[in-house]
DNA sequence: CGTCATTCAGTTGTGCACAATTCAGTTGTG
DNA sequence: CACAACTGAATTGTGCACAACTGAATGACG
């Protein structure tokens, strides 16, 4: 496959995709920094607390597995979750190496207050709760391949020109 | 509405949906950070130099309004691109509040080698060209009702209790 | 003509994402 | 038991996103 071949149209569309992802995800960030703001927490801090709500008191690694965050980016976020005092971080007893994230009580009582919030995206978004869990969907299809190639890098530095 | 209407389910779905958001974005990031090293690249530093590939040079609050981002993300960005030697930023004569980017040769050159860019990005989705500008479709309606909601933030604040 | 609001780029500060490294604790193997 | 390999959390450094602010240049209006 050569560069000619690869017409500027394509880095044109490419431009399209690439930017809609990114600015839809800018925008419901954005959207969501408002509602939180009432709760005192960011989106990605939201998503942990979800998972907590979920799944109670877990280790970080745990946490991590769920959202795909590594600890370089949980360590910061659950010292600030913990000074906020929504949770409390704990050294495993049985594995000196875990530390388990516990919520406290202050934690389990926001959740009633974080109950409004899908709903307001929701309206925020426009879209029927039909409408969302196709694209739900389709993001998570489009994840899973995105992260087999990236996992494969080898495959994908050679697509290009080893068929 | 109060809370007790909105049941945990929908915080559960909320954390399917938001955080399906965040990780395709996370996902596409990531297989464009491999694919773009090799032009010494960031993610939204590509974004930029497709902005410039396609209109050449621009005032930075042009790039701004293509891309949706503001001078305090992107002036650090155009340094390092300037510090690359990929672009100029020179202050406009006739308005010296506004600083014009310019392609530099090496800037316009890339453009070549980021051809074969969008192809293989396209590989590592496994999406057909339609599904992908479907979903391009769906992102701009997504951001686009978001971005109103945000816009009106007085209105999204009351969504919940005035009707 | 001078003042004042606006516009544009840049800076500062906070928080997130991620790669790379460090270090303590654990586990497997000889 | 000893030692190597591994694991989990934390730290460091780079870069992005965005809010709030600064400061210079412009333009409008009295």
């Amino acid at each position: 496959m050569t560069t000619s071949g690869a017409p500027a149209d394509l880095l044109h569309l490419d431009k399209q995709i690439c930017f809609s992802l990114s600015a839809a995800s800018r925008a419901f960030n954005s959207v969501y920094r408002v509602l939180l703001k009432d709760l005192g927490l960011t989106y990605p801090q939201y998503l942990v607390m979800l998972v907590l709500w979920e799944h109670g008191e877990l280790p970080v690694k745990a946490v991590g597995e769920h959202l795909r965050l590594d600890s370089g980016t949980l360590s910061p976020l659950l010292k600030r979750l913990e000074a906020a005092g929504l949770v409390r971080r704990e050294r495993s007893a049985r594995d000196e190496r875990s530390v388990e994230v516990h919520l406290t009580e202050e934690g389990t009582a926001l959740r009633e207050r974080a109950q409004r919030v899908p709903q307001r995206i929701m309206a925020a978004t426009g879209f029927e709760l039909d409408e969302l869990r196709d694209l739900h969907a389709r993001l998570d299809r489009l994840t899973a391949a995105l992260d087999a190639a990236a996992r494969d890098t080898a495959a994908l530095e050679e697509t290009a020109d080893c068929p």
